[in-house]
DNA sequence: GATTCTGGAAGTGTATACACATCAGCAAAA
DNA sequence: TTTTGCTGATGTGTATACACTTCCAGAATC
């Protein structure tokens, strides 16, 4: 064993954990996208990147290439990679193709039935829903606990449908940076109910394998993410920071 | 123009049109996977691409990279990439989700409105078609004739939807490798003059703007070709080549 | 004979040198 | 003053050497 050591001390300290560097260097670029600490149509240059980050070009350019197939970045021959821009309505387009495809997830969970699994996750977080939901009022943390469950609940219904290309194209959308001017929505408690109610009725229609029924449903249920957002965004047409529990991503 | 002049003397003779290798070589393993000349499943060793295609591994990689973006390739660290499987049940999906994401793209173009160059484009479309066919039948190279005539229709709905992301999503549907077993459809005369009549009330859907209206037209365009498409597998179970004019892409 | 260990081969991951394209700035000519 | 062309700086594109991981075959051991 040559035992070639590494010697670079990895101030990196990020903990570079599995396989190879152009999986923590796309890790880190994408957090700092969707962090907002590089900002939209910024050209990002590679061997500037490469010496922050303690790497070679070669793992930047791997994970600059795949962060461009996930439609974070755009790409220009000899002219690099440059931070993808999100205009306002593009975001809010995002919403109705997400709601059109985890339709047809639904859907798909319909027809084929739930497997053992994914039905004891969800039955999991729609009790667990009901628990946080029972006092009538949030208290501080509540929502991003909701955050959670609400997460569990739409992965184990995609999984259900059981379609790799349906579920890259949805996680495609959750990747959408929100970031532009900070477009969050915070939830109230009756949002945040009316949001769990739809969720007991796409279970039920999903066992009773009513597909279309499951699919409209959900369609509904994230188009009125949308228009919570439209909403918002006419009322305060800038939001400086979430103040504590803030979340877009019901 | 600067007449980029490639002294590449490359008996790749492909062209190599444009830009940088990594793009040629993409194209060219992108139609090697969709033309089947590589199997499904099956590993794709760097070194060997590069000498075949008579370049060095870096932009083989960056090739596969993009193409893994694209949804055609697999990759696992430290093993490469492989050619993605698309099973059967992936492939009849694909037709629901493309159906689910053109919808919406009808329904954008409803809302927004056509553009003057997208509304030319549909109307010479839609006199093509309507000259096509009022023959009463198909002749030899027809059928050919109507697939560019459709995917004209297809594309500037698209483009005045005016949604990069719906774009490229509904892309990476065509793009699904049909070969699996090479499953073709064989359109009839009545099937296209159908898809025709479906592309006349589409536009005036939209024309109208009735974006829900158009939306669901839509929906059942791309729908039909899927029940097309599985009536025709269940008759003969493999279909070994099309005869001739032969086309799953309507 | 079955199991485990141990090279070694095959192939991917990374670093780095160099080729090439692009662009900004300056200079020279109209 | 404007335009054109040169030239260097900056940064991307490509080739290649080497490090490392994985996997398989064959030997040693039980």
């Amino acid at each position: 064993m040559t035992e070639s050591m590494e010697q670079t001390a990895e101030v990196t300290a990020g903990g570079a954990r599995a396989g190879n560097r152009a999986l923590s260097v796309m890790d880190r670029v994408r957090e700092a996208i969707l962090g907002g600490a590089v900002s939209a149509g910024e050209r990002l240059n590679e061997v500037q990147l490469s010496k922050t980050l303690s790497v070679s070009r070669t793992p930047v350019r791997a994970a600059l290439q795949a962060l461009a197939g996930e439609g974070l970045l755009d790409y220009a021959p000899n002219r690099g990679f440059t931070v993808r821009e999100f205009p306002l309505p593009a975001i809010v387009d995002a919403y109705d193709i997400r709601a059109a495809l985890e339709g047809v997830a639904a859907r798909f969970a319909a027809e084929r039935g739930l497997p053992a699994k994914e039905r004891e996750i969800i039955e999991r977080a729609l009790a667990a829903g009901d628990k946080l939901l029972e006092r009538g009022a949030f208290e501080a943390g509540d929502l991003t606990i909701y955050r959670d469950i609400n997460g569990d609940f739409h992965d184990a219904l995609l999984a259900a449908a059981g379609n790799r290309m349906l579920s890259e194209m949805i996680r495609i959308c959750h990747h959408v940076p929100v970031s532009s001017t900070r477009n969050i929505v915070v939830f109230e408690y009756h949002d945040v109910r009316r949001r769990h109610d739809d969720h007991h009725r796409i279970f039920e229609a999903v066992m009773a394998r009513e597909p279309w029924r499951a699919e409209m449903l959900m369609r509904e249920h994230v188009a009125s993410i949308k228009t919570s957002l439209v909403g918002y965004l006419s009322e305060r047409k800038t939001y400086p920071s979430g103040p504590q529990a803030a979340d877009e991503s019901l």
